[in-house]
DNA sequence: GTCTATATAGGGATAGAC
DNA sequence: GTCTATCCCTATATAGAC
């Protein structure tokens, strides 16, 4: 509460007229805070109509930049793993889950099958998850620095339609090799 | 401090007769306790005579025991993503480097290379430290499993002595294809 | 080695003036 | 809305008796 106030420039009692309900309320406002961050900047995107390996890639970059190379820790990591979890429980399985999910949302834009992509992005919030904490434990930057030069290609691998992205084709348009069966 | 005196039924004052330095000393002689009985459990047995398939298995079983199915939180990770990771900086940096070192063991006694084995070695201490915040965050041990179920075989992929060690060979023996130049 | 008692600091939060 | 002043409580740590 101290820092915060110092932070801020207001008294601690101020603090109290924005946040009646005191710490809880301010650690939830800044989980919110954060998840509208990732959202707007990192979720929304992962569903764009750019091409998905594009979409990676800038995920990637947005990601370097915001855990500044691996030495910043991700917040809903961190209540995931404190006791604060209980506290929590709900939005922090729902910003997981919205990164997988547009993570997925990628994947099968590319190409691949529902649930090989639904694993895939699981695997690859999971695999920069871990590559945080060992960036952190290194104190070094290259353990980030190698999941993200790897990622893209595991992400994509055997997924054949990447072409018709690099060309900004309309989302969910029938790939050039469907079959329409027409019934009657 | 409250709840360690209940714990130990000592009271706070008796607790300083231990550790006269106070918290510092507690919360570092709880990650020595941890780093210790990790490196009997799991690095050591990573480095011994058995099958490297089992020796995978083994240590997976061993985390699973753990960190019950995921559901507690790795304790050394969890310094690495607060502000105790410069208090305790090189006691983190070791515990992940030891844990790799030992897994590229495994993995070069399978026949792979180097720096195959330790890539590898590296990328599965990073998700299963990923699995930890996941199967966290989802409250769900769904998470751990799987990476469990996947990582012996990615491990392994493309190891080729591993019939060799169901036999119990002793350590370091030259592989059956390899040629010594003879320079004389 | 363990206790009771105590010191000191800071945390979280509220009251009420302005 | 922001402030000063203050409340109560807990945390960390020490003193000194037993």
């Amino acid at each position: 509460m101290s820092r915060i106030a110092a932070a801020t420039g207001l008294g601690k009692a101020s603090l109290y007229h924005y946040f009646p309900a005191g710490k809880r309320q301010m650690a939830a406002a800044v989980l919110d805070s954060v998840t509208a961050w990732f959202e707007a900047n990192l979720f929304k995107p992962l569903e764009s109509v750019h091409p998905p390996r594009q979409r990676i890639t800038s995920m990637l970059a947005t990601l370097d930049r915001y855990y500044d190379n691996g030495q910043v820790a991700c917040l809903p990591a961190l209540f995931a793993m404190s006791n604060e979890r209980e506290m929590f429980r709900e939005a922090i399985r729902q910003f997981f889950l919205r990164w997988v999910a547009g993570l997925s949302q990628t994947l099968t834009d590319s190409g691949l099958a529902r649930d090989i992509a639904q694993r895939r992005a699981h695997d690859a919030v999971e695999r920069i998850q871990g590559a945080l904490v060992l960036s952190r434990a290194f104190a070094n930057g290259r353990t980030f620095e190698a999941m993200a030069a790897e990622l893209p290609d595991q992400l994509l691998a055997g997924a054949d339609r990447s072409t018709m992205w690099t060309t900004r084709a309309p989302r969910f348009a029938p790939p050039p090799t469907a079959i329409r069966s027409h019934a009657g």
